[in-house]
DNA sequence: GGCCAGCCACAACGAACAGTTGGGCACGCA
DNA sequence: TGCGTGCCCAACTGTTCGTTGTGGCTGGCC
């Protein structure tokens, strides 16, 4: 494919060989074997060198295109100088819609949005270290308890929403209130006991007297979909900005919840020292995104003065 | 790479062998020289299968994208089912800004724009009869000398403008009338002679009494931008859809020409019988165009009752 | 018109590669 | 402990790739 982009771009495949450090029969016969599979005339050949059919000028970007595509696979994961490898928990969460945002706006990023599909934030942390990742979405709630060579910074506030169905009493608010959500069964499987999510939830009920069931298996988000489109007293929680669940399936509705706005603070850790150079500009995309909704309830890992809030400013700069 | 990707998305090497029709080992060993190619670890294995790493989802995103772009470019000329591809005089002319622009809102259309070469617009009708090309913007000043097995129609008119260096007397002006060109020399390079071009600016001359010097070679675009920027007496005309000449560099300044508006019009020749079925859509976007500012002039042969203008219609339903 | 220079295609050969069969190891499960 | 599954390694073979050597074609030049 190389050798035909730049024989056409030359217009003699002895040029082309010449800079592809091969002999001109070489070049020849790859040309060759290219016409053969694919049944097609690529270059007319003259005297004084080649030039493309109408089938080849056809091929030629599609050729430019695939070699750009190959170009940009191997950057993504030599090691030394890779693509900017982010972690999020899932390629449809908040974190991940917000960075393929970042991305939209600036396409030349070599980005790559990946999971670690571990639960531990510790495991997280080593990634970091180890240089597998250049960041992750994670929050330590015990900041004390972060290695040195570890930075972390707040990110954005996700706010929450209710999910209900059709058939739940909620289901034709247009907001609601955390007070208003006492005595119904929220349902939020699949939180890892002791995880950061499970912290949030503890300080939720604490301070709201919710009544929330984080316990029990996650089967996955169809069989949630499922039991909330059926059920006329259970709801869930999710992030505003997520895209898990699509709310027009089985006629689900999304409820923002206000007075006060409840919102996941999500954290970025990465290397203290020499971090990708691609993430400065994504914490700076993160004071773009629209403030939370005034007045807002963050759990208290979040509200106590933060260590590192002076670290945000610096990385932001 | 199929090999990878299929393994990735069903998590088995055997079942990604099955689906490739070769043995386990065969996707074995290539995932195996992908991963000392790229030295990097792709997927870890286990008992029940194999699962990626992180480079491995870094590279997935990547790896797809090559191959639905050698699937594209097969398709581009894959003899009888091949992408719509419609013949432009030069890639940066009005023709193809504006299927350009059809693309930019369908990119889902496969479209091959290319260049025949060629100035004797029997050539192009002779390409279009062989199916080399599906269709080509052409003007047949004679319609009577159209075979009967392929059909021209408008396609759109295109207005001109006056390219001149910031020396010229013209140059502050925000528009101008053709009478204002009488006397300044319009040097127009590289058109052959008895072209369609040619006649059109033959009868430019006889309508406004102008001043065209359309002989001498073309030496490309640079020279014609380096003479324009120097002379103080020395304008060219450019169609103002078309993307020649990038006004910004040199502090070369386009004009437009109104009162009447100086138009070249466009045809499109395709065959009679069996167009190929993206041309259709094409063909309706000529009509979402701007319109041409009135009043307008156009050479005779635009302006005379069209044989043709029935079979626009007809096109166009 | 004959000759040369430049360029590409064909032929033969050795090295490298890709795919197959056969065998072995690790793991999970009854 | 035996079995099934899924992967890797080894040996073998047909194909491919790149090299050298050679010939044909074309355009320019004496």
């Amino acid at each position: 494919m190389r050798s035909f982009v730049r024989a056409a771009e030359l217009g003699q495949l002895q040029h082309a060989a010449d800079e592809l450090g091969v002999t001109q029969q070489a070049v020849s016969k790859r040309i060759a074997t290219l016409e053969r599979k694919l049944d097609v005339r690529l270059f007319t050949r003259t005297a004084r060198g080649v030039e493309l059919t109408l089938d080849g000028q056809a091929f030629l970007p599609h050729a430019r295109n695939i070699i750009t595509g190959v170009d940009r696979a191997i950057t993504a994961i030599r090691p030394g100088s890779r693509a900017l490898r982010i972690d999020v928990l899932g390629l449809r969460s908040a974190q991940a819609v917000v960075l393929h945002d970042y991305w939209r706006s600036h396409p030349e990023t070599d980005l790559d949005v990946v999971t670690l599909r571990v639960n531990d934030p510790r495991e997280a942390v080593a990634a970091v270290q180890a240089g597998e990742i250049d960041a992750s979405f994670r929050t330590i709630t015990d900041p004390a308890a972060l290695p040195r060579d570890v930075q972390m910074i707040h990110a954005f506030d996700s706010p929450l929403e209710l999910l209900v169905g059709p058939r739940h009493p909620l289901a034709s608010a247009r907001t609601l209130t955390p007070s208003r959500l006492r005595k119904h069964r929220i349902w939020v499987p699949g939180i890892a006991p002791r995880s950061e999510w499970a912290e949030f939830y503890d300080q939720l009920v604490t301070d709201f007297d919710l009544r929330i069931d984080a316990a029990g298996p996650n089967f996955g988000n169809e069989v949630l979909q499922d039991t909330l489109a059926d059920s006329a007293d259970v709801a869930t929680l999710v992030g505003a900005r997520d895209r898990y669940i699509w709310p027009t399936n089985y006629d689900l509705r999304r409820i923002p919840i206000v007075n006060p706005t409840l919102a996941y603070p999500l954290s970025l850790i990465f290397p203290r020292t020499n971090p990708h150079p691609g993430l400065r500009a994504i914490i700076n995309h993160f004071g773009s995104l629209t403030p939370l909704p005034e007045p807002a309830w963050l759990p208290s890992w979040a509200t106590k003065p933060r260590r590192s809030d002076g670290d945000i400013e610096s990385a932001r700069r």
